[in-house]
DNA sequence: TATGAATGAGGGTTCATTCAT
DNA sequence: CATGAATGAACCCTCATTCAT
């Protein structure tokens, strides 16, 4: 509503840091580290990270946003410069490996894909709060998640009008593969459970 | 190495009684249920939790290994009766569908398939705690995940053997597809999934 | 709803003590000392405050409510034995005697009876949510306030009647009156306070 | 001791802005209203804020300090003008609307009646450090109650002297019941309190 | 042995104050 | 001077664990 003024120049370079440091211990450690620590290992004040992330939800929102809206603009490529059945397996391959680098984006993006009937409760109260007072699946849309759903409708349906892809899987399937093969353990290959996969997938 | 003396009949059953009910409760509602809250619906008092698991892993833990016993000793009559390649996906058919039925069950095997290089920290600080000070896979094989493990290697060689199963993936891929699997969304149907990943891995 | 079974005699003991503890301190120092220092004083842990008393606000509500409670009861006793002047001015005097004694009561009366149209967001962000979310005038009466503004409409109804009270004046200007004197200084003798504001609604 | 050099043109305009909107605020809203949404509801920086006020103390006691002179000086002015009964009367009633219309004042008067024994803890950390470390009554000076103290003392006397005020009350007592009525609820009309407590004063 | 009350470290968040820009 | 980002102590609350009853 009210267009906040363009942060300083110091502050910009202090929240981006922020973002970036909480953006690799959340991909490395999940979500479960304590904002305090976040602020530790960046070099600021507890309140620095509460300045520029009101709650420690909103710092999930911002990383996995930005991740998702990558993903998502990459996902545009594939579709305008490949065929349809490349531009499936390419975003397949793309977001499981995104999400496999990032624990962090991964237990969202679990959780996330869980929304259907329960509340998920698995985040954080504020989440709870949140849906419960307010818009529904508003979680779902500030995460960005519905971007990523879309380009999941969009691209399997032209792959299987293609013949590219089995008829019988539904795009909540195919998040569902994703979302799963994003949490595999860091000892597997990842390129093999892709491959996997993908071959599962094909027609 | 101190002989435990066998517990009093009540005490005993007090003990299977808790167990009862914190399966079903981490199986519905995940690991972060507090541990007051299971005593209350176990209608016994905290200290009696406590006392039969001195830890909330522990109880993890006991819950954990009845479970995959369970799968193992399902999956050694699968191996018994059944060729090898029907063996092996039958194998994975259950202990998927016994994950995905179960969410603590889903949380514990995604942290433990995660602890080959980095320290897990998602489950409990206790976790981490014990992690960190004690043996360096204790955890794994507390949980009882080495039997699995070892059903996994057996199946899959056998399967890959007599030719049901593509031969360049690895046990350690086939732990993370079937890992990966049991986190799915409640959102999404389970058995497309299975069936993907299944055409997936034949040969 | 679910009839809790009564407290151990040990827990009795120490919900009393704290209960004795913060009623000190809250008529002393008002409501805003942390409630970590009230455990300290008590010679207890904070949880044990926060067992009993799961909200600041809850603590607020005990304490205040014994006192209303007894006060509402000591004026039933004068509109029994008394004839309804004097039940009336007593009630006033023992009312504002009780409350000039107990800062804590005072502030909270005080912001009890600012209730009309304005939220009042001075005691507690707790107060503020479930004033928003739920029932309009719950603060006012989990605090018993219900119970004293009952009292004091009978009895100065009955003492206009009896020709004892001008009849110019309301229930909520006495209500406000009594508030008012509670917050008098301390400096200040409070029984000319009393003398004055008895002798000036005199009919 | 050092003597200030006079403020710069814009900085004087600045001090003047903040110290308008902040009484507003603190009348409307009371004391607890952040320094930083004064700040943003002035249009200035909170360090702007900060540096004309170096305390959020300081902010009270300047608005105070205002408001009383102000209250003092109309005061004066009754004294001169009206007969003693009358200049009373119209200052009681002065003050109690000047009270009455701004909670903050009213607060910070509660506040300051009850520094005789007690410390008081109920404004703010700083001032009770303030209180604490300093002088014993810099605040009640510092807030200019020493001007209004001054006017109840020889108000009082001479309408004593005059025969309009019963003999048997004294400065502080009127000076608690000027303050008390202040904090009446808003719900109550103000004109039958302050009625009530004239007619109980008179002679 | 069972109980559940007590503990206290740790969590996220707010806010008066300071200080680099 | 003005700014507003940074600070960090303090607040309330939760919960795994311990221990007196």
């Amino acid at each position: 509503m009210t267009a906040e003024p363009p942060l300083r120049a110091d502050a910009r370079r202090n929240r981006a840091h922020v973002l970036e440091v909480a953006a690799r211990i959340f991909a490395t450690e999940g979500l479960s580290v304590p904002v305090h620590e976040i602020a530790r290992r960046a070099g600021v004040g507890t309140g620095t990270v509460s300045r520029h992330f009101p709650t420690k939800e909103a710092l999930f929102t911002a990383i996995l946003r930005a991740q998702v809206v990558e993903l998502a603009a990459q996902a545009d490529e594939f579709a305008e410069r490949e065929e349809p059945g490349a531009a499936f397996f390419m975003y397949l391959a793309a977001t499981v490996r995104a999400g496999a680098a990032n624990r962090g984006l991964a237990e969202q993006l679990a959780a996330a894909t869980a929304t259907t009937t329960t509340t998920t409760t698995t985040t954080t109260a504020a989440t709870a709060t949140a849906t419960a007072t307010g818009a529904p699946d508003s979680h779902h849309e500030r995460m960005g998640l519905d971007l990523l759903c879309d380009r999941t409708d969009s691209l399997l349906a032209n792959a299987q009008k293609a013949g590219a892809v089995r008829p019988d899987v539904t795009a909540a399937d195919v998040n569902a593969l994703m979302g799963a093969c994003m949490t595999r353990g860091e000892g597997a290959a990842l390129e093999p459970i892709i491959a996997v996969v993908s071959d599962g997938l094909r027609a």
